[in-house]
DNA sequence: ACCTGAACACCGTTCAAGT
DNA sequence: ACCTGAACACCGTTCAAGT
């Protein structure tokens, strides 16, 4: 492994590496170095420290996580485009994502994807604060339903599981429910069905304002 | 700090205390020694290791998570009161949830709100495997709304802020949609929308069904 | 401008020894 | 059954010294 000179870039892709490959505990400043083939040392040099070093990759994460190009014939149909494609990009990155979300950098990554959907409620006639609401609910709840999912995917065996809670005797009045809940469930599907039934309610003219909102105490208004 | 003999529910209590206050990092195994006046092995005799006293607190966290009583008259109610319930217990100890999320329990830990919503969908007269998509649907939104408000919280200032992002010389065309993307999100009523959204969608018959889903082309299906 | 080894102050953990 | 200090193998980081 022996080398001409060091560069920053050859510690951020190493360090990236690593991290992609065993999450970020697996990368000591220690190991990283005896990886290039270096002194621990020279790494401070080029990237300052350990934190300075995973906040380059994450600075970098966000930038790769750039640019939306939505395709589809309405509105409803770009939108949910957008969410495809910030679930496909964010899936790939499992453990670079995650330190994005620690440093509270979530958001910030999704400004461009914010853009789209700002622009796609624009065309579907929403305008103003009903517009801006309705951009932050799709952008959290596809925000929201990825850091669930990666949950699920990463999470050990649960106990109990549902499927042991879910067995239909336990649910007597509604076996197909029972059995539905305990088969582990299609995240394809329940992520289209979701943000479908969301797009939906927020485009229908009229509804889906929170200034009609129920009251904290739990009761209906009138209608 | 002399004591008589030392119990394994000392250490977790001093534990906990410790992360919720200062968050997991600031747990040392010989910085709990000293605020519980004994030697570090001592701690070992009691609860193994580290990783299994943070285990422990995760435990005890998802336990005290149990109970879930919604209120309100229709199912449509009951299903917002829950959600809010969990939003309320939840940020009430946002380090041991960061803890509880990181070690894939989030789930498991919200079990007891699942057989919740079980319940109402079938009172809203849902059943089988749709039903069951109505829960995991008002599941995912709830648990993911809470980890993407969890996440704005914790973060930093950002860089661009949305605030200079949306100034509304960016977006001529409306400027009250830039002047409300601009302003701080109001995360009640984003919350309250959203659900309300996906609930009025889920329970209405006929709709939100995933089997006249677009296609992964980003069409439309014909109408 | 870049790299190095030595040293410092911390970790979590183990273990033999105490009572 | 419970507690202890000493020791081990690791960390991240600093610094004076090299070229």
């Amino acid at each position: 492994m022996a080398r001409t000179t060091l560069t920053r870039d050859e510690v951020l892709d190493a360090a990236a590496s690593l991290v992609m490959q065993h999450g970020p505990a697996a990368l000591t400043m220690r190991g990283l170095a005896a990886e290039l083939g270096t002194a621990v040392t020279s790494i401070y040099w080029h990237v300052g420290n350990r934190e300075s070093l995973l906040d380059a990759l994450v600075e970098r994460t966000v930038e790769e996580m750039g640019a939306i190009r939505p395709t589809g014939r309405t509105p409803a149909d770009r939108i949910l485009a957008v969410a495809r494609i910030l679930r496909r990009e964010l899936r790939r990155r499992p453990h670079l994502i995650a330190m994005v979300h620690e440093r509270g950098l979530t958001e910030r990554m999704f400004l461009p994807a914010q853009q789209a959907l700002v622009h796609e409620v624009h065309a579907a006639g929403l305008r103003g604060a009903r517009a801006a609401e309705a951009v932050r609910a799709v952008q959290f709840q596809v925000v929201g339903y990825l850091l669930v999912e990666r949950n699920r995917e990463r999470s050990p065996a649960q106990s109990p599981a549902e499927s042991e809670l879910w067995d239909p005797a336990a649910a007597p009045h509604d076996p197909a429910l029972a059995r539905a809940l305990a088969r582990p469930a299609d995240p394809d599907r329940l992520f289209l069905l979701s943000v479908r039934a969301l797009v939906h309610a927020l485009l229908a003219p009229g509804a889906a304002d929170a200034s009609d909102a129920t009251g904290t105490d739990g009761t209906a208004p009138p209608r």
